[in-house]
DNA sequence: ATGATATCCGAAAGCGTTTTCGGTTGACTA
DNA sequence: TAGTCAACCGAAAACGCTTTCGGATATCAT
């Protein structure tokens, strides 16, 4: 192995100048296509890789993105993290960026890291996820003048580059494919309304609701946090209603889940007399019995588009407000969505 | 926000010169005590942030460790995968080192990875997962001399860094749990005898077997992928046996959960007639009915040691060979393990 | 032949640190 | 009082690349 090869070697072989190999390689105008063919053979032959501290050094890009891990929500073990890492890290690979992982356990952690960024530009851009409806990273990153892409939206996003999924579409859709059944009393299992997509798919369930001529009836609309748990303790809530919904809505797969949980432990059957809908397209709620009928969302490409994205705002090449993207959100029909049984016992009139 | 400040301005301000001031900032001996407090302070004053380019190009240290994702094996959805990142991220930046996510897409992209890493020295070190038992990988990074980690062993890591789980003494105990509740015919669902764990397991199963006294039928140890699918097919080529297992050993809770839908769809209930344990601990096997009996690794802490072992590696701190790292499995009892039934419709003589 | 214009390349000044080496100071010993 | 030795700091050379600027050469029209 011994030493990696530098310019200089490259340079003293061909009798050129160590500025020409540099150029040469960084593809300017001002060399002839000759000599670039030239020193493109010699680096290769001589296995040259930059440096790259030097050229950053040197450069003062950095030519590297960060991706601010959503530690503090305690969801670290969401499926979806790997992908998205994945994507971001093979999107950048192909333009030779790299991706760095940053893991702040607290806000001020998360604060420190922005002020370290602005200050040493040691990364070239941020892409933040889990949103919240007011999110003040959003204003911060602005004011640092940072560039940056969220997965998912805020209040305050307006001018902000963001790639979304279309909550609250979604959750109209699932409501009116619902209401489509028959099904006059349906709920919703929702999270903390923090969360900017929680929100949003609330409002959809409302919305879902109002287009199919039902009432949103308050006590059919829970929150609770997103958990197993969660859903099966917003599930009980509305098992004592006096009048029992015959269809739920749930924010996640995993709230359903717990949700499934408790209509099973009320002697009721998912998808019988209480159906169910989730969201997020988990491969687990496949292997339930009955398997759950969820949303899916496509998550696979959105690493790849977030880094995408970024790598534009920071090359000035597209203005922030120019980089948002929604996406739709697809049912997947698979068991605990039916029409309603007519009577059942202990349940409505 | 401006300028970031440098060196420069911190000497200029205090009437020292810059090696001074570098000096004191990095704790060097011949720098008074004094001077180190009028330093920092102004340092703290001026919010100055070292320049990591500059830095790392004049130490020739990278103070970077980089995680290889296993892409190429489609376990992206993995929840380990998120835990596992922070872990080292969290681990990392409280050392001020950075953590960068290679993803590559398949063997030859991992080759040019490690050349790379080999030549240009930008990143210090790598942790590696998802180890084969017949793993290229270890050989080609100690000749390439490059500082590394794994999560996971293979048949070649004698003088390497590695942690792991006791996966053979964690599955012989849960083959000698199940012969403690009385069961004396216990099968074994395995994974890909490529992965160095899936062997282990499936030694673990046989050294339990024995040691209960009862003997390894060959036509009990089955092997599949590590998915539902694979667990749910497997499953029913043990129910086809003349002498159906009372009781299966899974390589993974996923398997576990296909295991347990095929029990279903045969009729059978899983943790009765058959009883079942999986392993890794996976939250979603207590959201079962029942919920699946299982064995946990400690996952949260092994990012944080994986990042320690590597650092102290690339210091010069320890060597491979002692930093050697085997953990225990514990039980987790819940539903699915329970003694045999004597007598079931369509079951054993 | 003269100048004007392109085309291509070299010289050199950075980029912001680290780190070696030597020099100055003062205290302490003989 | 001279010599010795710490203790402390400054000068300067790296580290390997980028990028500006100007200079050389060749080309062309005048």
């Amino acid at each position: 192995m011994g030493e990696p090869t530098k310019l200089k070697v490259i340079a003293e072989r061909l009798n050129l100048s160590e500025s020409t190999i540099s150029r040469a390689l960084n593809d300017y105008q001002d060399i002839s296509s000759q000599t670039k063919k030239l020193v493109r053979e010699a680096a290769r032959e001589l296995g040259y890789e930059p440096n790259m501290h030097a050229r950053r050094l040197a450069s003062g890009k950095s030519d590297t993105i960060g991706y601010v891990m959503p530690v503090q929500d305690e969801q670290l073990t969401e499926t979806f993290l790997g992908e998205l890492i994945a994507g971001l890290a093979t999107s950048l690979a192909g333009r030779s960026w790299d991706l760095t992982v940053l893991a702040p356990n607290n806000v001020e952690e998360e604060m420190e890291i922005f002020q370290k960024v602005a200050r040493t530009r040691h990364l070239s851009g941020l892409v933040i996820s889990r949103t919240y409806s007011d999110d003040p990273r959003f204003r911060i990153l602005r004011e640092l003048d940072i560039p940056f892409v969220s997965h998912g939206r805020s209040n305050d996003c307006a001018d902000t580059a963001w790639i979304d999924v279309d909550n609250e579409g979604a959750f109209a859709e699932m409501t009116a494919y619902l209401a489509g059944l028959g099904h006059r009393h349906i709920a919703h299992i929702g999270g903390p309304p923090v969360y900017n997509f929680a929100r949003q798919r609330a409002e959809g369930w409302r919305r879902g609701l109002t287009e199919a001529g039902l009432a949103a009836a308050p006590e059919y609309g829970e929150t609770t946090e997103l958990s197993f748990e969660g859903g099966r303790g917003a599930m009980e809530r509305l098992l004592k209603l006096d009048e029992v919904p015959t269809a739920v809505c749930c924010v996640s797969d995993v709230v359903a889940v717990g949700a499934m949980q408790a209509i099973r432990e009320a002697g009721l059957h998912p998808g019988r007399e209480i159906s169910v809908i989730g969201y997020d397209g988990l491969d687990l709620g496949a292997w339930l019995d009955p398997p759950l009928t969820t949303m899916r969302q496509p998550l696979q490409s959105a690493g790849r588009m977030l880094a995408d994205m970024l790598i534009k705002l920071v090359e000035g090449e597209s203005k922030p407000c120019d980089s948002q993207e929604l996406f739709r959100a697809s049912l997947v029909r698979r068991g605990t969505a039916n029409p309603p049984v007519e009577d059942w016992p202990g349940g409505r009139r």
